[in-house]
DNA sequence: AATGAATGAGGCTTCATTCAT
DNA sequence: CATGAATGAAGCCTCATTCAT
C-alpha cells in the first residue's frame, strides 16, 4: 500500500505535459494528422508532407509547433503514455480486491487500446524511430505501466486470489494482450471496444487462474 | 479428416516458396542481414546501404537477387510466414484431442516466435511497408495461421474439452501473445525459447478454459 | 479563307501555354539553363546537377519548379514548339500570294531556327527522350507547323503559282531545311539570322518551282 | 581533275576500317543491335542491357568485342560514314557534266539515308555522345562528304550549269536535305527509296538553279 | 502562423564495366 | 566467348528542414 501510494507518487512525479506536449489546437491537430499517417505507414513511411496534407497545410506548417518530425512522434508517444499510465493508475483502486483490480484495469487498457486504437498503434509500435533520449523516457512510462499490473498479479498471487505459474511471464502476456488490440481492432467481428474490454478482461482472470 | 486434409492440401497449394523466395546461397545471406536490419530500425529505418555493410558488399550487391528494397522485405516476410504455416500444419495431428492439439501448436509458434525473433519483428510487424499486392499475398498466409489455431478452439468448444466465451475473441488473443512474442523475447527473465513455448501452451488452455 | 480560320482557330485550341509551361521567373531561368545544357551534350548527356550547376543552384532546385527532368524537357520542347506555331500562324497571310507567303513564312522559321538554335536543338532532336504521351502532345503540334507550309505550297500548286512534282515530298524537303538550320547555325559562313532567312527564302521558292 | 584524284587519294587515305571496325560476325550483329536501339532510344536512353537483350546475350557478352559502349557507337558511326564517302566517291564522276554528278550523288545520298534510315539517324544524330577524339575523326569524314557535294556546286557555278546565290549556302541546304532524309523515312507517304532519291534529285537541281 | 522556394544530405536504383568461372 | 555476380560511380529524386516573405 505504501507501495502503491509511492507509485502514483512516481507517477504523478511524471506527470508534466506541458513540458513535452504542446496543448496548443494547432499543435493537436498536427498530432492527430501525424499519428493517423504513422498508423498507417509508419513513422518511416510517412512524410511531412504526408501530414500536412491531412490538414491541406504545407510541410513547412508543423514547425512552429514541433521542432522535427521525431518530436512529433515523441509528444504522440508521450501523449498516449502518459495518458495509459493515468488511466490504469486510476482504473486501479488499491484497496480492492486483486480481482476486482485486475478487471478494472485490464478493462480500461482494453478499452483504450481499441477506441485509440490508431495512437494506440504508434504509441506501441513506433519506439525504434524515437531518439535514444526519448526513447529512455518512454520507458519509464512503459515500465510504470507494465508494473501496474504485475503489482496486481503479484498480490492476487500472494492472498491466493490468483494462481498463476510465473508472475513475470502471466504479466507479459496479459501485456501483449491489452497492447495488441490496437493492431486488429476493429476487426474479428469486434466493433465495440467495451465488448472486447469485458472479453479480455475476462481472458486476464483466466490467465491468472483467478479462484471464481 | 477430411477437413485436415483440406487444410493440409491448401497449405500445400500455398507452399510454392521458389517461385517467391531465391534460394541462392547469396540471396539467403542477404535476406538473414536485411532481416536484423529491419528489426533493428524498421523498413524505413533501414538503408540499403545498412544492409550492404553487414555484409561488407556494395550497396549495389542486392540488386542482382533482388529488384528492390521492398522485394526483399517481401521474401523475408513470405518465407517466414510460410515457415509458420508449415509448422503449425505439422504441428497439428487432426486426430488427437484438441488439448493437445493446442498444446502443440501454440508450442511450436511460440518456439518458433522466440528462436526466431529477430525474424519474427519482420514478419509480424513491417506489413505496412510493402506493396498493396505483396501485403495481400502475405494476408493469405496469415489468414492460414489464423484459421489453423481457430479451428483447434471451435472443435475443442464444440466437444467440450474448452469453454469459451468467444471462439474468435479467444484466437485472437492467442494470436496476439504467439506473435508478440518476438517483440520482447528475449527478456522478463527469458531466455529458453521452451520455457516460454511451455508457459504459453499453459496459458493458452487457460484462455481456452480447457477442462483439465 | 473560312480553311486559315478555321486554321488559326485551331492553333488558338492549342495555345493553352500556362496549363503546361510554367511562367514563374525561376522556371524560366531553369528552362533556358537546361536548353543550352539539352543543346551541348543532349537529354541524356545532361545531369540535373549539369542544369543547377549553370544557375548556381543545388541539383534539388529545379524540383519545386518541374516534376522531373523529363517535365523541364517537354516545357522547353512545349513552349518552343507553340512558339514555331505561332510564329508560322502569324507569319502567313491568308489573302496573299503563295509566293509571298512561302517567303514570309520560311523566313520566319528560318530566322527564328537560326537566331533560338540552341532552343531549337531541343526542340526538333530531343524528341524520343519525351515520355509517350508527351511526345503525341508534341507531335500535334508539329504536324501543325507541317501543315502550314503545306497548305501553302498546295495552294500556289493549285493556282499555277509553284510547280511542284510532289506536294507532301516538297513540304517534307522545306521542313528538313528550316528544322535542320539550328543544327549547323552558327557556320558555314552565316551568323546573321536574317541572311540565312532571306537565302533559305529564295531556295524555298526554288524548291517549289515559283514561277518568277 | 588533279583536285578530284586529289580527293580520292585523301579518301583512300581515310579508308582504314579494318582498324576501327571489327569484321567479326558477332560485332557485327552487335553492332545492328545497337544501331536500332540508339536510333530508337538515343545513346544516352540506350543501356547495354537494351542492345544485348536485342540479341538474347547478357549485358557483358559486347565487351570482348567492343571496349566500351562508346567505342561501339563510334564503330557504328565510322562505319556509316566511311560508307557515305566510299558511296558519294563512287557516284561522282569527275570528268561529267555537273548536272549529271549532282544528280548520282544527291541520289546516292539520299537513297542510302532512306535505306538505311535506322543506322542514320545514329550517324547523324548521335555526333555529341563521341568522345572529342572520335568526334574529331568523324568530323573529317564529313568534311569530306560535304566537299564532294560542295566541288559539284562550285564547278557547275563556275561553268554555268547552277545558278546559286551562295556556293556555301547552298551546299548546307543539300546537306541538310539528304542528312535529314532518315529522321522521316518511311513516311510522308514514301516507302521506296528510289522514289525519294528521284525526288531528292530534282529538288536538288532546283536549289542549284540548274539550266535545264 | 504559414508558405514557397531552396538546400544538403542521402536514399534507392541504374549503369557501364570487370572478373572469376 | 559468354555469363552472373559484383562494384564504383553516378543519376534522379525525395526528404526533412530552413528562411525570407
Amino acid at each position: 500500500m505504501s507501495d502503491t501510494s509511492a507509485a502514483s507518487t512516481n507517477a504523478h512525479h511524471l506527470t508534466t505535459p506541458n513540458t513535452v506536449v504542446s496543448t496548443s489546437k494547432a499543435a493537436a491537430r498536427i498530432r492527430v494528422a501525424a499519428a493517423e499517417a504513422f498508423a498507417e505507414n509508419g513513422y518511416g513511411g510517412t512524410t511531412t508532407r504526408d501530414i500536412a496534407a491531412r490538414l491541406g497545410l504545407s510541410p513547412a506548417a508543423m514547425y512552429p509547433h514541433y521542432k522535427s518530425k521525431e518530436e512529433l512522434l515523441f509528444a504522440i508517444s508521450y501523449e498516449g503514455h502518459l495518458k495509459c499510465v493515468e488511466l490504469l493508475t486510476e482504473a486501479d483502486e488499491p484497496g480492492a480486491a486483486p480481482t476486482a483490480r485486475l478487471v478494472s484495469v485490464v478493462s480500461a487498457f482494453t478499452s483504450w487500446q481499441a477506441t485509440h486504437h490508431v495512437r494506440g498503434m504508434v504509441v506501441q509500435y513506433e519506439l525504434t524511430a524515437l531518439s535514444p533520449e526519448h526513447y529512455r523516457e518512454i520507458l519509464t512510462l512503459r515500465r510504470e505501466i507494465s508494473r501496474i499490473i504485475e503489482r496486481i498479479i503479484r498480490e492476487g498471487a500472494q492472498d491466493g486470489s490468483f494462481v498463476v505459474p510465473d508472475v513475470a511471464g502471466v504479466n507479459l502476456a496479459i501485456n501483449s494482450l491489452c497492447v495488441d488490440v490496437c493492431r486488429w481492432f476493429p476487426g474479428g467481428g469486434f466493433t465495440d471496444p467495451d465488448a472486447v474490454a469485458d472479453l479480455y478482461a475476462e481472458l486476464a482472470l483466466r490467465l491468472v487462474g483467478a479462484t471464481r
